[in-house]
DNA sequence: TATCTTTGACCAATCGTTCAGTCAAAAAAA
DNA sequence: TTTTTTTGACTGAACGATTGGTCAAAGATA
């Protein structure tokens, strides 16, 4: 019989792998990746530099965790539906949800941006990033045809365009930015 | 007296500076500043590595130099005027300079938007970007007024965030993103 | 020769990664 | 209760590779 129970084990595991992830994030984004060595985040969580390789197998497995914990986070914000239909009022929604995911999320989205541009990060990823993006513009497509926009597919990019732009915008500057006024701007657009 | 005249090896310094900038900018865009050695560099330009520190007082300081050069290349696309006054089409023409800069300086915005969040970096920079963009707000603020738009500020911040998030999304995917038609949105919403 | 450009071996520092070994805690045995 | 055994989280010195940066010497040209 073990020393401890196993489901004890999983939930150290789980709290110091969450640890390390949120530390990395952190550092990551405000640092750079490149920028960030292990001991550095070693030093910040309070643990040894062996301890993160009894987590993760390297730096990148590391990178990639986060990336891919930061995603599965933003999905939820989203809360969009599998149905083909979409009413405005989840467009409303989904709008709130990107902009309150850009809220509470911003160290995801700096670490997003400055590494969306490298191929070698980006191989990193698989196609998940590719596939959420043709789903997210098939739905909107739709939406702006029934709404008989001159040029649907034109609209969604530039509305797609506008989150980042906005994210961007917001995280360089959040104290002045005014994301609940261009909300509304946003909204009347649709 | 010199084996060449003083204008022979200006020239000479003027090439090599610009080969030497216009090489780290590519790599830099495309795999990460912290990612490319001055060996690299170094390589790609076909000159030894310690010729970089004979223009360049270090790495630092050619990142510098290749970012500023990049936004005074920025600058001049723009050709904002310095009166107060802001006609529709000086506005017109202003977007045009800036979708025509993002079409042909992929790498520098690929390196502006990786570095962009980075305290370290953007320090390095001094506050001349923040005076950009304060003119600029300041120049839009004007003309939406003029318009009289309901909330002049928030939609010139809007813009200015549009124009980022265009600029992401067509070095992301240059080929499929719809940069002609998206200028007609904008245009009609100015 | 005189002068400036150019080279690449070299340096100390730091990096990601490894691994032999320590430790507290709890079950099992006494 | 007390002792022994077993477990896996945890440590940090050490390693080879790579980095930004230096510099004495060579190359080139008038």
């Amino acid at each position: 019989m073990p020393p401890k129970t196993e489901e004890q084990f999983a939930e150290i595991r789980n709290e110091k792998t969450k640890l390390i992830m949120e530390t990395a994030l952190q550092l990551f984004a405000n640092n750079g990746f490149d920028n960030t060595s292990i001991s550095a985040i070693a030093k910040h969580a309070a643990i040894s530099k062996g301890l993160m390789y009894n987590y993760f197998d390297s730096k990148d497995s590391l990178l990639k965790a986060v990336i891919m914990s930061g995603m599965d986070n933003f999905m939820h914000f989203l809360q969009v539906e599998d149905e083909n239909n979409i009413e405005r009022e989840e467009l409303i929604r989904f709008i709130d949800g990107n902009l309150e995911s850009i809220k509470q999320n911003t160290d995801y989205y700096k670490l997003y941006f400055s590494l969306v541009f490298q191929p070698k990060v980006f191989s990193l990823l698989g196609n998940d990033f590719i596939l959420i993006f043709e789903q997210l513009i098939n739905k909107l497509v739709l939406y702006f045809s029934q709404k008989e926009e001159k040029n649907p597919y034109v609209k969604t990019r530039l509305l797609l365009a506008i989150f980042d732009g906005v994210g961007i915008h917001y995280i360089s500057d959040p104290e002045s930015f005014p994301l609940n006024d261009i909300r509304e701007l946003i909204i009347e657009m649709i």
